[in-house]
DNA sequence: GTTTAACCCTGCACGC
DNA sequence: TGCGTGCAGGGTTAAA
């Protein structure tokens, strides 16, 4: 899930659970269930400060999602590649790989749910919120007022690296992954492999108005569903944006502008899809 | 400072 | 049918 995704769903709990108060949480029995609250030595330590507790507020960090909570503490979560988080109620069954239900004094429950276990979930003061390093080190957001493009470029020029894992470097810019990344690039007519220091002024603006509008457009469709991932929202609704890609997943298909067969390249283990003719 | 590879995990597609 | 293998992906970490 990458910075689209955790904002709608950020969106839908703004709607839907903020507001509530926490009746009752469970941490699942299984192993896993225990990863995902891997900060938390025991169970207890982590449904203890949720219940009785109630949701003030839903703020997302680059791929951070921060459910702050009228005890002063912060929710915090991560959904790695395949964490969720599904709402229900009594009546429904918990799906396979679900880790923690919050049941709500008002009704209904909140799931995470998360077979691959990259996700995590721990509640943390207010205070030692600064401390957690992740957070602490987490770059300029893409829908933050500061996400200017002199600002942008200032930070394009003080590194030296390849644009791909530039943009996916969460201390450099925060909430791009594999597929935005790879649409970013797309976008901006600029290849993986250019290295950031070497682009002129009109390219970074090309590169700063990328990123912002594939962002953009990405809330807009609700996120990206893939096949395999299965992304939902917080109601179980796929998001649309996998029809709007132009690059990610559409190896050997013709290029959606020139028809050029989209061509991919293995970097740091990971595929990153791209338009010979198009980006340069 | 930057880059690479390994690791964590499960589900699925594939070949035999 | 059923097994083993490889891949997918976010982020951290250690090593190059």
């Amino acid at each position: 899930m990458e910075l689209p995704e955790v904002e709608v769903m950020r969106r839908d709990l703004e709607k839907d659970v903020v507001g509530r108060k926490v009746k009752e949480a469970e941490v699942r029995p299984s192993r896993n269930s225990m990863r995902v609250i891997r900060r938390h030595a025991k169970r207890k330590d982590f449904t203890s400060r949720l219940e009785g507790t109630k949701v003030t507020r839903a703020e997302r960090k680059g791929k951070y999602l921060l459910l702050h909570l009228d005890s002063g503490d912060v929710w915090v979560v991560h959904f790695g590649m395949s964490g969720q988080f599904v709402r229900g109620t009594k009546r429904n069954v918990l799906p396979p790989h679900t880790h923690i239900v919050v049941t709500f004094q008002q009704g209904g429950d909140l799931r995470y749910v998360d077979p691959r276990t990259f996700g995590e979930s721990f509640v943390t003061s207010a205070d030692e919120l600064g401390k957690v390093k992740e957070l602490a080190h987490i770059a300029i957001d893409p829908l933050e007022d500061t996400f200017t493009w002199p600002a942008f470029g200032e930070l394009m020029a003080r590194r030296a690296s390849k644009l791909k894992p530039l943009l996916m470097d969460q201390t450099f810019i925060s909430g791009l992954g594999n597929i935005y990344s790879d649409e970013v690039l797309f976008a901006a007519g600029l290849r993986h492999d250019r290295m950031s220091d070497s682009l002129s002024s009109q390219e970074v603006r090309r590169l700063y108005r990328a990123v912002q509008e594939t962002v953009q457009d990405a809330i807009r469709y609700r996120g990206t569903t893939l096949e395999d991932e299965a992304y939902v929202d917080l109601f179980g609704k796929p998001g649309e944006y996998q029809n709007e890609l132009k690059v990610y997943g559409r190896k050997g298909l013709p290029c959606r502008r020139c028809r050029t067969p989209i061509e991919t390249v293995k970097i740091s283990n990971r595929n990153s899809y791209f338009c010979p003719q198009c980006q340069s």
